[in-house]
DNA sequence: CGAGCACATCGACGCACGTCAATGGATTTC
DNA sequence: GAAATCCATTGACGTGCGTCGATGTGCTCG
């Protein structure tokens, strides 16, 4: 054990001040936050989520591939990651897979950076 | 090598289209911002950096050890990762570390999710 | 039905991360 | 100078991630 001292010797005006705030995240709040921000910790999920964005409507699977620079099963792979952190929506339409971005997951992560 | 077919039958309406969009990210840009959004994809780093946030002004590095949970040295080992991220400023006076947000790199990563 | 295509899953491999106890460095106070 | 305090660093451990080749699944077309 410590016995902490916290907030040192108040007759110091340098001393430690403000023992914390009380709006800050939530554990279970940060749990989920941090979950989505891990979707977006990695240069090519940014890269693909850029060509997603940036795209007036859908964005083929097939059109990921070679612009990531990536093998197929490793684009999947971290599509796999943006749809489970609901960053992006997949929809199957015959052969070919569509996304598309989800503005108010993007939202909400900007919220947090505010 | 594999000769993709890449956007299949124009005759079909659903079939692919945009091959890709020009105004994506950089390998390099993404590769960096990557790292700053893998500094929040923690959820100690998020509640660290939101007791940072929500305080009006800098916030000694000895209250941040209790409200979080962890102990000292993996605090301090956080807190060197945001600092490394361009996100919080450290500065040293005396016994006590005081840390303080970093606006403009907050405003950096919100541009990146609009 | 059978062949071909688009995408997902599996298995395996390195490597980086989160965590803590123990220790070290720097600074103030006596 | 010696003791005490705050914080950073080290070393070690378990766990998860990024990557690819190989394989599986579902769909379309002849």
């Amino acid at each position: 054990m410590v016995s902490r001292s916290k907030t040192p010797p108040a007759t110091d005006p340098l001393a430690c001040c403000s023992p914390v705030r009380s709006d800050a995240l939530d554990e279970t709040q940060a749990g989920l936050l941090a979950r989505s921000f891990a979707a977006l910790a990695d240069p090519i999920r940014l890269r693909l989520l850029s060509f997603i964005t940036s795209s007036p409507g859908e964005v083929c699977a097939c059109d990921l591939v070679e612009p990531s620079g990536r093998s197929q099963p490793t684009v999947s792979h971290h599509m796999k990651i943006l749809v489970d952190a609901g960053l992006v929506t997949r929809d199957k339409r015959g052969l070919w897979v569509w996304y598309q971005a989800v503005p108010d997951r993007l939202d909400a992560l900007r919220a947090v950076l505010g």
